[in-house]
DNA sequence: TATGAATGAGATTTCATTCAT
DNA sequence: AATGAATGAAATCTCATTCAT
């Protein structure tokens, strides 16, 4: 593994939290998989919980920074779409773990307000944008909450059918789907 | 509660199980919220995991008929998915935590094969669906489980926003998202 | 043991925590005292520390009751004390855990405010008599903690000494500590 | 520090020790009070047990030292107990820690048999004194251990007062305290 | 020589399951 | 049939000790 045993267990965490979920996992699997005792992961983490948010917020921040980078501003909105979508699904494909973790954990009994709050800041960008596709007439005139899981609903699910081998993964069928979950939104 | 514990002890291990999941939820825990003795539980079920196991087929099979029930076999492919996606709408309107168990337990490491097949035999019923329509021309010509996700991805995600008060329902608006849902998958 | 098992389970705590300390001892051990399994701790006891102070303010309580009862408060200081001192001694006689559980364990870092509040009401009482015989010349004029622990001192002390068998109870060597104790104390 | 880790090391554990007990102090406790690494501890010590004895012993010596150390041994048994008893309470009063530490520790179930023998030497001492002066009827007829706890009792109890600040030392308080303390055990 | 990160044995605590009532 | 107190296996977490640097 690598030299640096905190992103070991980061790793290890993430998979096995993907999988199986926070309750699901405990702390001898975690150190198993990251090949350290257990007692190790107590140098770097509080507690399981502190483990599970440090996390979560990890893997969001990586998430929205890999969504907003050379985010296209003055682009059409069309574009701007086109943009968040592809960024979206290359980064859950490129990171399953993180995207499946991310999209399985929000809500959870266990993290903190911070972790929710870095979570709500990364969804506010895609409203913004969304609200302004609204304003221009160009998305259609529903609640932005609404929009977003006409959306991300969707990639969710896909990037788990991927992970399940029940749908294969090709160039084409994310420039369809990207046309799809376009059209979901799109005015007229 | 009502006379039949049994029912009382699927309604909270329910409710408890789409909150916090299977293994955030302590036998005690539905005990509690059944208002039965947790010893009780196990003269109705063999063991935790048994438990979950007859919940999850009893909701997907609840659900299953929910969508199947009157289903318009000889209308078009467009009035038919108007029944499916109102039909899911409406059950998971009315059963949020049924819907919301189901859905973020599939894949779950304590379900058995009989679950899974449950789940899928109900699924296979929407494919069928699908694919009438993608021979028709209608729907566009992606993969069968890509479809699926792109209509049932947003359902998900639209219910939890709801129950968690992100979303507002109206009838306006489930209207909107049915024929968002529907410019999604239909060819042009 | 008897039917009752938190009383079981303050019997042999109080028998090892007087004997190895609050953290010299652990739950299993506590437990094979008392003859329970060890998650029954915790069906009395939310934890460890709540065990540990539960079981001081008991048994201060059952001390400060001991030498309380009966007071004679219309009689002589020189009665009084006697009645102290041989209530305390008899009372670190029959309760011989109880009484080095109390005074090994206040000051200790485990012991919630409450506790060391019981305690002091305690030492309250004591005080008060011992400021009247001051103003009555018949104590020496000193610090009343001091003469506290001029009598208080050595009871701990011949406690020990009679656990551990270097000293040898009679009624007699009571009698003449008793003597001995006011002689610390007494004016002239 | 001082220039000698050891010394560092075994004045942190005697702080330690004398506050928390031996088994509410962890190695790394000491190890930051003392401002060494963990591991360095085991370069000194072969172990925590080890640690304590070394201590325990070294303690005692001290102690015995100061108490031995221009010994009136042609005086009177009246002046030979106002020597012991000054030198314990100085003894105690420069160096609380040591003090408090021994009187806590003696019985601790970590302490090897050396260790209980080293203050066994030095209450022998004490003993032989004290047994002179109940030859010479200076001192009560009382169990030879009896007499210790009447003097040595208080004195534990005075010194953990004085930590506290519940009691302030006065070189007028230390008089009279000599005085009771010898009133309790004189005859007559 | 000195360190402190790493470890795993053992501590505390939880909880699925049993069983006497 | 129903209960919930009791249990012990397994979870979380701590810490004495080691060892690579």
């Amino acid at each position: 593994m690598s030299k640096n045993k905190q992103d070991d267990i980061f790793e290890a965490a993430m998979q096995l939290f993907a999988e199986r979920g926070f309750d699901g996992t405990t702390v001898p699997m975690i150190a198993d998989k990251a090949k350290v005792g257990a007692g190790t992961i107590y140098r770097y983490f509080e507690n399981k919980e502190s483990l599970v948010n440090s996390l979560f917020t990890k893997c969001v921040l990586q998430f929205s920074e890999a969504i907003r980078a050379d985010f296209p501003f003055n682009s059409t909105i069309r574009k701007q779409f086109t943009h968040i979508f592809n960024r979206i699904f290359n980064f859950a494909r490129n990171n399953v773990d993180a995207f499946l973790f991310i999209n399985s954990h929000d809500g959870g009994h266990y993290l903190d307000e911070n972790s929710k709050k870095t979570f709500n800041d990364f969804l506010d960008f895609i409203i913004t944008i969304i609200e302004q596709g609204k304003e221009q007439g160009i998305i259609r005139p529903l609640p932005s909450t609404a929009l977003i899981a006409l959306v991300y609903g969707p990639i969710v699910m896909l990037v788990k059918m991927m992970e399940t081998g029940e749908l294969t993964y090709t160039p084409e069928l994310l420039k369809e789907l990207e046309v799809s979950s376009w059209n979901a939104i799109r005015f007229i």
